[in-house]
DNA sequence: CTGGGCATGACTGCATGCAAACAGTGACCG
DNA sequence: CGGTCACTGTTTGCATGCAGTCATGCCCAG
């Protein structure tokens, strides 16, 4: 659902309701908001320019997403991720998508199928080695890309619903592979380690080689892990990535 | 969620929106409403004596849980479950609770907390050599409190939150294990399987073997489709199921 | 000076009225 | 006779008013 939605605009959104849950969403990420802040709705609403009916829904699917806590005594407060929680959030991404890769691997997929898999695999193999910035931006979304159209191929969809639950998590969807221009070079490298894994995926798939594919997927997930603790050497980069605020790191502890 | 909220009763709910979502969900799940049923509000007002606005905000809670889906022009229907639907279900929820084997075993746990797991293990020891009806409901009992016990030990919320996504799919979860009385033996069988699977489980745990739990954790959840195909053999039996009226069983393919 | 109780304020949950959109039906035209 | 358009009824989405409840702060008494 969250990624679904996201594709919308505020401006397409149909429903106040979608508006106000987008817009919102926007609103915590964008770091307006810090984990413990309390969602009165009676400030959203002149915020939003939305009646209360929708905020309300809109908060009550943003509590089922995951960014807000629901209050013993009623109301919302924005919820933390903690550092243990993006770890274990980004393993279960990775045991995840490993079950999609070994049901694409058991199942068996035409070729036509695997051939827009290794469609992305060769658009990233371009950016990978470009230093520039630009390209890494491309990067995160050919790789989204990659891995969006891995879960769909699965063909499960409550696979993907499962998937929706963690992806919400700030740096634990595969999405949201964070730059650093001071870490570049040691980031390029994990680029490179990931798109080898990216190919492995598909040899593993094509061969139905399920266990493969699955192990090779949830490495895969960890490498994005090893990245952000890479980025967090450099706090300076974190202040400007959307989540942030939402998050508690321990010392260099990830 | 799902989980949390079924352990109240309609009456202890302290709000309407509560209320109408524990009722609604029972009128689903009983069979009063088949798949593909519109959900109308207005009937449902007079139905659950609650009005519009905690109506609404319990259908966006049963949609998310999965039991309806939202229509494009508006409104709710009774979402369909296929039998393709309940055994991937199922056997994601196998890798979810082998997830949890695996984090339980490797992370080590102290050996007081396998000891909880042990005793029910014991318990379910005793009634399985039962052949009454009202040991094999204690059974099940024992059985979701094992599960239960085992995720809670895993100490990862985003786990349970996964497994949300599929306990709500009728068949799917641990706990709906199905009895037929004309399947007693064969039944029977496969709980002194699914005992032993228990404490093999208990025991790679112990041995802090992360593999071994996480197979034995995903044999452990094929073996419920197992049980299922076997009762799907009398169909005299489903009609007195919890969700049978939302499943489309090809024959006798599961 | 401190603790308890009361009052006031704010906030949430609920109910209902209103408007817009969709579907269903009937009539009219080709 | 069939298709299309318009009208009507139903349904959902939204806005707002109201009441109950929780928290906060102040005042008074010990």
């Amino acid at each position: 659902m969250a990624a679904s939605a996201s594709t919308l605009t505020t401006d397409t959104a149909t429903s106040q309701t979608m508006r106000a849950q987008l817009r919102l969403r926007e609103l915590i990420l964008s770091g307006e908001f810090s984990h413990g802040d309390r969602m009165s709705e009676l400030p959203l609403v002149e915020r939003l320019g939305v009646s209360r009916t929708p905020l309300r829904l809109a908060l009550v699917k943003l509590e089922h997403e995951g960014l807000l806590l629901e209050l013993p005594g009623g109301g919302y407060v924005v919820r933390e991720f903690t550092s243990a929680d993006i770890a274990q959030a980004n393993e279960l991404r990775g045991v995840l998508e490993g079950t999609a890769a070994r049901f694409v691997a058991e199942r068996g997929t035409p070729r036509r199928a695997l051939r827009a898999l290794q469609r992305v695999s060769d658009e990233i193999a371009e950016v990978i080695y470009l230093a520039d910035y630009a390209s890494f931006e491309r990067y995160v979304g050919l790789n989204g890309r990659f891995h969006a159209e891995l879960v769909r191929l699965a063909e499960s969809p409550f696979l993907e619903r499962a998937l929706d639950t963690v992806t919400c998590v700030p740096f634990a969807s595969a999405s949201s592979f964070v730059l650093s221009e001071a870490e570049l070079p040691a980031s390029r490298e994990i680029l490179v380690i990931a798109h080898n894994q990216h190919l492995a995926l598909i040899d593993a798939i094509a061969g139905r080689e399920g266990a493969r594919a699955e192990n090779i997927a949830r490495e895969h997930a960890r490498l994005a892990l090893q990245n952000l603790q890479i980025v967090l050497r450099h706090r300076g980069v974190m202040q400007r990535v959307p989540g942030h605020s939402l998050t508690t790191f321990d010392q260099d502890d990830c």
